[in-house]
DNA sequence: CCAAGTTCGTTCAGATTCATTCAGAAAACC
DNA sequence: GGTTTTCTGAATGAATCTGAACGAACTTGG
């Protein structure tokens, strides 16, 4: 392993849980502890990382006062239903956080909410709804008896189409930051979001395809969710027009999300039939699921088909490497709990709403077209 | 195999794996490591990697050597303007920020920019354009000359319309950020912003005075800014549609800035002959000169004439004290100060774009219409 | 307060990697 | 055909990285 892939992962480690121990660092990269040590002090002198006892932080973070007391919860120390350690001597705020899914793209936004939260010696409360709306009042309400200060929400509650999540999320006795949801109008301008530009994430896989000379790209799009139809809109504006776009989407798809070969063969016979070269997947699961399901068999990838993945949470890991649009889920995560902080601890503090815009990850999957 | 073929292959496998060995290409390439070193320097020169020892790594999101932190002495402040304070330790970043003018409504965007940077211990270099776009340029190179690790930018050049900044703006070699203003097309999504969102204010005087019970709200801009053009049009689209609406630039009107008692009288004509019953004065400054030449000697305050001002900076301190829009210009520095220090930090940060809603202080200047 | 267990900083030696120079081979150009 | 340009590989000394070892410093729990 090169010495800069080291630091980067210790750096990329410290980011997420605000602090990293030498012990840790020593059996995870399988160096001595002196190595680590010596790419601490190259860090720290870069002003990247503070150095404490038994390891380092993230500077900025204002506790000089009892730097080891973020260290020494090891692992995620925060429980779901409150029960865990009471984070630090209960220095920070509160945060309760609801999801819909503990699992996939919200898993990324919940470590970046922790990794901020962290070395304040925050706490964070999680509920997931498990997109079932109707449980949600309910839910957010437990979070609050649970002692949140302040609330992050990204209901299922909302219209799938806009986004615009349901009234009674801004209408909590607690500041609220809805994540990935806009308010609905009475409220837009009091109730403060973070949310990815899909739109933009979308026609940025266009554009690198159609600079590679693509002029036909479909997509597919996974689910009924406000992201599947941001992406859809970024991609139908961003295709040439004139050219009947072709979208199939997993909900009208009969078996989604189970890719059986059959399925796999339909998908491709669509995307021949309407001459497509390439595809643009939402969620990165699903493209390795076309591939595992026999894609490259049918079509030479990306000789015939190029794939641009939506997500990167394991498009890196294909065969080919998916190249992949990321959205900066963590970066959600923590430009979330800076808003809620800065609404709780300034009581008049500003409504804000923020776009955080997608990169894109170019790998091997996508090429110039060969026809 | 050619040499094309071979940076090819470098550049694929450290798009896959984040990185490259040169020792691991020489058996993978069969050429001696000489050779691969020398495609490196080829690649960094491209900017499509940078060297570490033992191999290469993908630019962004890493942690090169020893990039900023080392280069920038840490000498005395040097400041582009007037007085300094010892800009604390030198332990913190050096932040450029560029604004048309130092008075007035940048005046506390700045502030707040100092605020948030001095508990770092950054240092804030200032330069003040005063309106003259042809000489931004420049004094945005002085700002990095100066030591100016990132930049903050309220460009005068900038479409007044629309309030999207200079392509220039987008293309220097630091950290951006623009304040009030946009980024034009190709660099939408490569440059952050943050600004206010405007045309809510207007919106939100508008539907408080509706509430109240006016019909007929005019408008008075001042000069020939992006932010006149914001209120105006948020303006516009909160008035009743089909109602006439009575709009007066001071950009269209002879002699303004001075308010002669003249000239309110005049204004007050149009006022009454238009049948508005209030009155949006973008800047409390032109309220209050309003006031002080005349204006309530010729319509009872708030009876005959309710007026709002935007902005807050003396509108309360007018008799009647004015109900005013304010704009959260404090925070608009704050959060461009955050954005920009992520950035710095973080080199692989998304870009982010913020908006923030402005509030409404009520006060005695508005009230229900008499007639 | 002490004692045990960690963790820290430093030095030294071995291994790897780096930049550079020089020379040979292949391709391109006249 | 001859010359120039470009690319490649060997060789060299210098620079860098890594791990072991040891005494000092720190943390923790009585």
């Amino acid at each position: 392993m090169l010495a800069a892939e080291r630091r980067t992962a210790i750096m990329s480690q410290a980011r997420r849980d605000g602090a990293v121990r030498v012990a840790d660092m020593v059996t995870q990269l399988g160096v001595s502890d002196v190595t680590i040590r010596r790419d601490l002090d190259a860090l720290v002198s870069q002003g990247l990382l503070l150095k404490v006892h038994g390891g380092a932080m993230l500077p900025g973070s204002r506790t000089p006062e009892e730097p080891t007391a973020a260290l020494t919860p090891r692992g995620p120390a925060v429980r779901a239903d409150g029960r865990g350690q009471p984070a630090s001597e209960g220095s920070g705020p509160t945060i309760g956080v609801l999801v819909p899914k503990s699992s996939y793209y919200f898993k990324s936004m919940v470590d970046g909410i922790r990794a901020t939260l962290a070395p304040l010696g925050g706490r964070l409360v999680l509920a997931v709804s498990d997109y079932a709306p109707e449980r949600e009042p309910d839910l957010a309400k437990n979070l609050l008896d649970a002692g949140a200060e302040a609330l992050l929400l990204a209901p299922a509650a909302a219209d799938r189409h806009t986004g615009v999540a349901a009234e009674w999320t801004c209408t909590l006795p607690a500041p609220t930051v809805l994540l990935e949801r806009r308010a609905p109008q009475p409220h837009a301008a009091a109730v403060s979001w973070v949310r990815t530009a899909h739109e933009n994430g979308a026609a940025l896989a266009v554009r690198h395809l159609q600079d590679l000379g693509h002029e036909r790209i479909a997509l597919f799009t996974r689910g009924d969710t406000p992201t599947a139809y941001s992406v859809e809109q970024g991609w139908r504006v961003a295709v040439a027009p004139g050219l009947e776009p072709l979208c199939i989407s997993g909900r009208d798809l009969a078996g989604w999300p189970r890719w059986e070969r059959e399925d796999t063969r339909r998908l491709v016979d669509r995307l021949l039939h309407a001459q497509a070269t390439a595809l643009l997947c939402h969620s990165d699961e699903d493209a390795l699921a076309l591939l595992q399901s026999g894609l490259a068999e049918l079509v030479a990838l990306p000789g015939e088909l190029s794939v641009v993945a939506y997500d990167d949470e394991f498009a890196e890991f294909a065969s080919p490497s998916l190249t992949a649009v990321c959205p900066p889920k963590r970066h959600v995560g923590r430009l979330a709990v800076q808003s809620a902080l800065d609404l709780l601890n300034e009581p008049g503090a500003p409504t804000r709403h923020i776009e955080i815009e997608p990169t894109l990850a170019v790998r091997d999957s996508t090429s110039a077209p060969t026809r």
